[in-house]
DNA sequence: TTAGTTTTGTGAAAGTTACCACATGGAGGG
DNA sequence: CCCTCCATGTGGTAACTTTCACAAAACTAA
């Protein structure tokens, strides 16, 4: 079985395949079994097995899978084993926040650009350049930059998200709730953080809390 | 059709719903079909018409669904006609970004105890009051808090979603890089922007992009 | 009242995703 | 070298989600 199309939630579960066997090689476990790889991130050991099954066969039967191969294969998958120069646009209270999250170093992303409509004392960690809006397209298109996090207001979102695309990204990670639309052949993730706090007061709505 | 199982989209579609519901009613809209908020949206009719049908019967038949109406009619069925009082736990880059979101407050969220190791020099926004950890367990409790924002190192994540499972929070937004794990009875929800970014370069490494 | 139009609500089909259960094959011991 | 053990890889099935398609209902107009 081989990459043919790969159901998302399947990706969503590589990354966190990879964050576990990341605590395992520090724990300075060699082999891991997908019945305790399961236990430990809490998903059903056939499902890990039918999720690798997609790109192919990583394990050994008898043994189970190598900690250090096992990465490096999920790694090279999703393309993990590169560094991914993003750009970020919209440079607020969360676009700084995101600016200065450790997190994106950590999984190979390098936030090496920032842009916003007012680039007077905005404050930018050492590594990232910011550029006035108006110098958007040019600049991504320079260096071609392929990925972008959206973080402006939300009546700019759908107006940037074109403009990434026609400066040649192919994929945006948009934290304005608004669900942007474009041609295909540009990937777009929504995070939403309103829409994830209704759905937690929605179960505790149904369950009776309060 | 009424309330057993409602699977997790249908809720995340509810809260899609309401944006889209919020904007016609700005727009002056008064009544509008299932075909047309799909349209607008990106949700098939059909979907929209049988996620509604989870919570009872909304529309009339031959005309479509009052804007006004329906927009009371989720918000009830989500919890969101009430306001919720709500935590946050973890002041640092995220932390401060998330209590200055006006986001929240639109959805009906007040942020109004924040919590952290560090009290010195932070600054919180007006109307949240900033505690030292210790002192979390007892504030949360005596207000009566049901839901709380992590926003924490996640090396401690687990364990503060530990002592807020201990002082009565229901619901858990928790922005760490980890699966937390709880006895049932209070819902967790992640939001993993590495996770997110990494399905993002999945899908552009699939289709050969660099 | 009746005929015509429109859009809902929903049973059933189609399409996905998750899980079970077991044959398969590698590893290691005797 | 063979036999046993063990965990993978996978066919089949169950569970769930989405979509189709149409009867039922409401509104309009004559």
């Amino acid at each position: 079985m081989r990459r043919f199309k790969i159901p998302e939630v399947t990706v969503g579960r590589l990354s966190l395949y990879l964050r576990c066997l990341n605590e395992l090689e520090e724990e300075g476990i060699e082999v891991v079994s997908s019945a305790e790889l399961g236990r430990r991130c809490g998903v059903n050991p056939a499902q890990i097995r039918k999720d690798l099954a997609y790109f192919g066969e990583f394990g050994t039967r008898g043994v189970g899978y190598y900690v250090k191969e096992l990465k490096e294969d999920i790694k090279r998958v999703m393309g993990l084993n590169k560094t991914w120069e993003v750009a970020l646009v919209g440079v607020g209270n969360l676009g700084t926040a995101l600016l200065r999250y450790k997190g994106f170093q950590r999984h190979g992303f390098r936030l090496s650009v920032a842009f916003d409509h007012q680039t007077e004392g905005k404050d930018v960690p050492e590594g990232c350049e910011l550029y006035h809006s108006s110098e958007m397209e040019r600049v991504i298109r320079e260096r071609g930059i392929k990925v972008a996090i959206i973080s402006v207001h939300y009546s700019q979102a759908q107006q940037v998200a074109e403009e990434l695309a026609r400066a040649g990204v192919k994929g945006i990670l948009n934290f304005a709730p608004v669900r942007i639309q474009l041609s295909k052949g540009v990937v777009v993730r929504n995070v939403d953080m309103g829409t994830e706090l209704e759905i937690l007061t929605f179960y505790l709505t149904m369950k009776g809390t309060r």
